[in-house]
DNA sequence: ACCTGAACACCGTTCAAGT
DNA sequence: ACCTGAACACCGTTCAAGT
């Protein structure tokens, strides 16, 4: 009817209408927003991203943004929960492709690493703890049980196959999720400086991991 | 000379003329500016701590704080620099306490973990790259190369007395800490609710550290 | 629906001035 | 030596108003 019309007029006058001074976002400003995000964070880190020149950058008003976020930390939230996806992806991939063996798991290690590395200030964005545990966004804990359960998983075919021990998988998930997040972070502070000093542990480290895992219960 | 007297006089003509409005701080305002800073990061966080805010509780002006430390990241590195202190008293404690055995390392690591759990937000400061790597402080990283330090000792010992294997020490060490690391971010990130967990993969982590430094180079 | 502009309360930091 | 008070340039966020 006639309403439908109405809450769409405007876009249709000022598209028509206007001097361009400013082009519109029809709809797609969200993912404007989070691209320019994502591109701030990876050139000045998570302290560099601001919202008034992620707004200036986006060619867009102060408050605009507010529309599509309910506040900084909403922002912050969504950077996350892609950041989870991603790496959910990578780690899927590189275990699939991999052949789903002890091999692929050592493939999945470095994958995992990989990931931290080349994207540093997203993974700290991910477990930096700028986002308090209390703002529990359901998508951002889905994403994030997300790409733990691909670990999970992982783990619980190597034991059905026989090359992992019989422990808890969720436990040895656990272990194997923090010697992965230790070396990354390792490598994200740059205090591996040396060349190659990174990739020496990151090698030692998940060969560890693996051997860990497949050792019997009781050695 | 005259000179010197006229240095202190102001000192001498406050404390005995000025109706007290606040108390002046002589040298010791730098301690309490940090000690300050340490109560607020561990109530609120670094994100909960301003400059303005602290000087307000100290009972100072809010410039008065760029006498004692050139900007807020000279303070937080300063709060670094203390927590590694810290951390490599506790490091060291347990190591000798325990009586340099393999025992003695598991509960370095524990130790470890302990710390960073109770001190969470100043464990971030200390790790969350909040310090720039560029900010090459000579006390911090003198403060926490000495803290690996301890762990490389503690290593070149376990392997000196037929303990570990015979790699190079600082790669163990590195995969040491890499370990605890993740272990401790794990616990930091209130990831692990369920009363317990935090305990068990720290146990379980720790003892397949020990076991893998044990583990003979060609499996 | 989407955006603007001004305003508010807060930052870190500086600097001339005070005791 | 140590501190104050005002100022500057920046924040995140809100809200009445515009198209």
């Amino acid at each position: 009817m006639l309403s439908v019309d109405v809450v769409n007029i405007w876009t249709y006058v000022s598209t028509m209408t206007r001097s361009e001074p400013r082009p519109y976002h029809h709809g797609n400003l969200r993912q404007a927003l989070l691209n320019e995000a994502d591109r701030m964070i990876r050139s000045s880190g998570v302290e560099g991203l601001t919202l008034r020149r992620l707004g200036a950058r986006v060619g867009v008003s102060r408050s605009a943004l507010y529309r599509h976020f309910a506040d900084k930390r909403a922002l912050l939230i969504a950077v996350a929960t892609d950041g989870f996806r991603s790496l959910r992806e990578k780690l899927v991939e590189a275990w699939e492709r991999g052949g789903r063996n002890p091999e692929a798991f050592r493939a999945m290690g470095a994958a995992y690493v990989e990931f931290a590395v080349r994207n540093p200030s997203h993974y700290r964005v991910m477990f930096g703890g700028f986002l308090d545990p209390e703002a529990r966004n359901p998508e951002l804990v889905s994403e994030g049980g997300g790409a733990f359960q691909a670990l999970v998983d992982a783990i619980a075919t190597l034991q059905r196959d026989g090359y992992a021990r019989l422990d808890n998988p969720v436990l040895l998930a656990r272990h194997a999720w923090a010697v992965v997040h230790g070396v990354a972070m390792f490598g994200i502070d740059a205090q591996l400086r040396e060349p190659g000093a990174l990739e020496e542990l990151a090698e030692f480290s998940i060969e560890q991991l693996r051997a860990g895992l497949a050792r019997t219960r009781k050695e």
